[in-house]
DNA sequence: TTAAATAGTATCGATTCGATACATATATAG
DNA sequence: CTATATATGTATCGAATCGATACTATTTAA
């Protein structure tokens, strides 16, 4: 099995991080799966709410995602609402309960500090980032970034525009995860 | 909910990968977890491939991984054998068959040269193993890290000892991962 | 206007997973 | 030396995950 000792790194770090963030969410009666869904929710734009694009971003299919959505909407932590233009499209609302519960099932407060106060933690999470672009490119993924860093965000006078949907967003959306994220070609450099 | 930039890149790496593996797995008809618990043994030297180990290692508990482990072996991938002195415990042997398996189960090739390639490659991986220490440290998890790093390894005159079982190591089995591992000192700065 | 593509749901069966209870073996205390 | 506590592993239950397949409804393309 050939294998890279920096793949090998980021995989077993990430497996701590997602063994933290399990028995964290079953102590409060949630499955990890369905943390996983409202933490996405809770990061993703208006375009990027839907059953597809999750199941996308959580690498799982449609038919496996609408069955733990139903679960979440039963125990009232999100919201069905069809899309006005194509009613084909369902956008997922998390309720209040929900955001709730995301603040509160989260990585120990003392973990996030002791990484961030790491001196070369800045450089590393760039590095990563480089990494991570090179690797989506390669690997053919569907891309979930933030708009910030995407090749279709322009600046107007006004504030920010997606040039693919050529709507205005709001400073705080450029934050979020979208589904359509394209890199611009200057951060798959390191 | 508290976040880190850098765990969560960390974190959506983690899953990239995992999705990735996980694809993998699935072609060849064989579940994510249990590839997990055959990349694992192929990984961990003689005092770490029982299955109370694993399941430590891997983050669920012995219950669980008592029922995988009974479909691996039923379907030939492993064998358990008694151990000798301790009669509670059992260690967990990989059958030709899935060693086999491991071969072809893997990241795509190209990507793992990819990553390797990246220039920052090398400085990445030792920030990543640095966190890594502290990381577990601050956690208090269960150790698990290979022997040429640990505190208890010694070296003499004609080769590797461990101080904790006073036993004499071969080079290739202080590659391999350990459940008895501690860092050295020396490791948890950058 | 018909055919193809897209978004989502329903159902099936195998598996995962935590919880609990249990059996056996070892270690410790008195 | 025996009683108790601890450690390793298994069995069983029920809820949830997950891929596969088949299906409905809507939109798009030909």
């Amino acid at each position: 099995m050939k294998s890279s000792l920096l793949l090998t790194l980021i995989e077993r770090f990430g497996n701590l991080l997602r063994n933290e963030l399990r028995s964290n969410a079953v102590k409060l009666n949630i499955q990890p799966v369905q943390f996983d869904i409202l933490l996405y929710l809770s990061r993703c734009n208006r375009y990027s709410d839907t059953p597809l694009a999750v199941a996308q971003y959580l690498g799982i299919t449609k038919g496996t995602i609408s069955q733990s959505i139903k679960l979440l909407e039963q125990r009232g932590f999100l919201e069905k609402l069809q899309d006005k233009k194509d009613k084909r499209i369902i956008h997922l609302a998390l309720s209040p309960t929900a955001r709730e519960l995301l603040e509160t099932v989260a990585l120990s407060t003392d973990l996030t500090e002791l990484v961030d106060k790491q001196p070369g933690s800045d450089k590393l999470a760039q590095g990563l980032q480089a990494l991570l672009h090179a690797y989506q490119q390669e690997s053919g993924q569907q891309g979930f970034g933030v708009c910030r860093d995407c090749r279709y965000n322009t600046t107007v006078d006004k504030g920010f525009v997606c040039g693919l949907t050529k709507e205005a967003l709001q400073p705080y959306e450029i934050q979020l995860i979208c589904r359509e994220y394209l890199p611009s070609a200057s951060l798959n450099r390191f």
